[in-house]
DNA sequence: ATAGTTCTGTACGTCTGCGTACACAAGTCG
DNA sequence: CGACTTGTGTACGCAGACGTACAGAACTAT
């Protein structure tokens, strides 16, 4: 059985890490910020490792804590009624979970797992709240990431509407890629698999086809992108759109 | 060809009404608003009649105004890029179209298509997003009704992925009652056909088999829903899940 | 009344993806 | 070392939806 199966996981250990005391910080939210907003969060503010398979938050409750993901990677994941999963976004260090708390939602409609391990900064949710309230800024910064998360949700429905896996797969691994800016990244088929909301088997003879045309390569969750221009070229458009924005040539 | 197929509509003529010096106003965020803030707004709100098919905002431009429904309903239209579209969301009384500006975007991500004609207040989409910022209360309903616009997509996003168009359709259906308040409404399968992202033929057979339970009938446009609880239990558990709230009984 | 348009019903071959099952390979743990 | 777990490859029948085409019914306009 995958992680992702897996209602709750255990809390995480939380390693405290030395936080820059000046800009820029590896997440784009928080590093956008002006010094002064940034010193007056810096005291709450705590970094975290998160590992691959967490579920840092669950749908239905409300998460004590929002995350800014500096090289680590989250999904959010929509739980449909038959309890299958669906993951709606990535959430790399251009944004953050726990945007429901802010927005003056009781309860997470996600759930949160890592995708992939890496480091975050974390705060309680009830001070983000109080502070999305009393800073502009802040909230200007947030508010714009709910926009381009809102957009990034609904792109991906329309395109699992009308491409094939094989796009889909293609444009998601370009996705990851982006967020972790690396080439290489550690991802099964079946973890894949939810993520696209298709079968594991779905995604092997998709990743084959890449493979063969060498495109990417991979070996028991050894992920390479081996050439990626070629994977954009089979990609679906959706990927240029959207996400291609997020630089990473 | 219908008109969803149309990049643009002609300018819509606006029509005044009398608004409502005291609430309750029909649009549920207006409606929400305390006396003395919806009093400071009144000036600069204007009632306008709208007609199916008219495309009031189109992707990838800003809009001039913001649209709060009282008794029409708008969908939003994500644009994939062989020049589909693809509905990720049914606007009706609870929410407003332009929410993007709210959230500090230059640009709608979406189309925005009258699917039931009928009056909406609008305002001019800078005035509001100037009001939205020196408004807290304001902001927290706009932000509310943010959340459940996202919560909405997401969970259409999933919805699709893994139930069949029949139980979409009769979701679908629901879901336009509940924001009309009425058994009774003008749709075409064509249009239903877009809204669900597929092809008017599919809507027909899906459509024919609820008409022949009878929990619906049809000619020509002119549906009814002639069993409510019936097309409940057609519908695909996501119905009652997310908006079973609505109200309508 | 006639002609045109819009909406709905029906048909048919095709394709993508599903559900399921099994085998093998590569790693892990005792 | 052997036993177990995890990840990947492969097969096969089936179902839902697609693309397309055509015809009749209902409404509209002249």
């Amino acid at each position: 059985m995958s992680a992702y199966a897996q209602p709750v996981k255990p809390p995480l250990p939380p390693k405290n890490y030395m936080l820059p005391t000046h800009l820029p910080v590896a997440n784009k939210i928080l590093g956008a910020l002006p010094r002064s907003d940034y010193q007056r969060l810096l005291p709450h503010l705590e970094a975290v490792e998160l590992s691959e398979g967490d579920v840092i938050g669950e749908s239905g409750e409300m998460p004590r804590y929002v995350y800014f993901p500096a090289d680590a990677l989250l999904s959010l994941l929509s739980l449909v009624d038959g309890g299958e999963v669906f993951s709606v976004a990535l959430v790399g260090r251009e944004g953050m979970s726990g945007v429901a708390s802010a927005l003056g939602g009781q309860l997470s409609p996600y759930r949160t797992l890592v995708l992939s391990s890496g480091t975050a900064i974390r705060m309680k949710a009830k001070l983000f709240v109080k502070e999305f309230r009393a800073s502009e800024v802040l909230r200007n910064a947030v508010l714009r990431y709910v926009l381009s998360l809102t957009v990034q949700i609904s792109e991906n429905a329309a395109c699992n509407r009308f491409h094939v896996i094989e796009q889909r797969l293609a444009r998601w691994l370009l996705m990851m890629r982006d967020r972790l800016s690396s080439d290489h990244f550690h991802v099964t088929h079946e973890m894949l698999g939810q993520l696209l909301g298709v079968r594991r088997v779905g995604v092997t003879n998709a990743a084959l086809e890449l493979k063969h045309r060498t495109l990417i390569d991979y070996s028991r969750g050894a992920l390479d992108i081996t050439d990626g221009p070629g994977l954009q070229l089979a990609a679906c458009a959706c990927y240029r759109m959207a996400d291609g924005r997020h630089g990473r040539a």
